[in-house]
DNA sequence: TGTACATCAGTGAACGCGCGTTCACTGATGTAC
DNA sequence: TGTACATCAGTGAACGCGCGTTCACTGATGTAC
């Protein structure tokens, strides 16, 4: 691990270690039977522990869910801006934004799935957010330019991308006959051929 | 109303009635504070009446939140085919689409939305959503045909205009300096081109 | 190196809450003669 | 038209449940001298 980490006393292993395995089982119960569902007692229960000693981690169950959507943000951030450093162009981020997706379903949900009405995202997610799209502008500014600008181009990138990936996900082309990755291979063609 | 609603008994038309009331309470909670969020007992008391009451109208909150999907979906298979017998083309249904789901963003949710893991819908709605795809592969057959298939056609229409819509109905547009309106417009019209 | 103290992880009991759901019962509405 | 009965809407009490969260406490771990 990092300089950061080995820098740790004992007890601030062990607390992130501890952080770390409520998030994991966080995570299990979420795919298990949806985000509304998590409750502290429940993972608690699951590691042997009893319900209050997860306060010494999180303020409650709110903290937690705001941590795993922050988690969920910037794990898609990381994604794109490591895709992105690698020289990779739209092409490639549209890949990697599948691989991500496909991983787990809930996480992808959690970013851009239906919102709870009245939940207000914190500021930090915001910029998280920008930060996700950044690359995917980068990668249109580099596309031969006498089509519609790169903003316009990222925007139908993100909507049409996502318009599959969410269907595909929640189940809607079952039994339908026909291959949702060509699909999303043709639309990805599509685009940078916009 | 209909015939068959004026030959009811005072009962039952009193039945349908409360019914109705009841489902309408239950969008209203579903609005608020999302689908999860739905009790009986709160819309019992917000009606003025006690929780067991409603148990002469619904066998339970499974029961309630499977009818008013079934609703939802029914709701979108009436607007598709009321707008394609009135001769429409692909345009004038995606119109439709965007109208349906503004109308309330709840509901489109509970058709398109995030699925609840190890939901599995009863047949009855499989079946509304074929209907709803039908008058969206007529129009599509209708289109000058030396491009992409009428299946192709369709889904692709279904899923960019799903993408557009959700993403913009989730409050991911948020702060942007676009009009989504428009961004939708440009999608169809990419569309009929295609 | 050992001792005294502070820090912190985790427990169990408890509180209040709202949920879905059942049950026995009351009172009103409709039906049959 | 009135009476006897059946049907049905709605109530209030109750059950069991799991939730988030607080609190006082125990025991282990780390720190300072």
């Amino acid at each position: 691990m990092t300089e950061a980490e080995d820098a740790k006393t004992p007890r601030e292993r062990y607390r992130a270690q501890v952080r770390a395995e409520v998030k994991e089982h966080a995570w299990e119960q979420i795919a298990a039977a949806g985000a509304s569902a998590l409750s502290l007692n429940a993972i608690a229960k699951r590691m042997g522990m009893s319900g209050p000693a997860l306060y010494r981690y999180f303020a409650g169950r709110d903290e937690l869910i705001t941590e795993l959507i922050r988690d969920a943000y910037r794990s898609l951030a990381d994604t794109f801006r490591a895709t992105s450093e690698a020289g990779a162009d739209v092409a490639a981020l549209a890949t990697a934004l599948r691989a991500w997706a496909l991983a787990d379903p809930q996480r992808y949900f959690l970013v851009y799935g239906t919102p709870v009405p009245g939940y207000h995202a914190p500021d930090e997610i915001t910029t998280i957010a920008s930060e996700i799209m950044a690359p995917l502008l980068d990668a249109c500014t580099a596309l031969p330019s006498d089509g519609p600008t790169p903003l316009h181009r990222a925007l139908t990138f993100w909507t049409r991308l996502h318009g599959v990936l969410s269907l595909e996900l929640a189940g809607h082309f079952n039994g339908m006959e026909f291959d949702p990755a060509q699909f999303y291979a043709a639309e990805v063609e599509a685009l940078v051929t916009l």
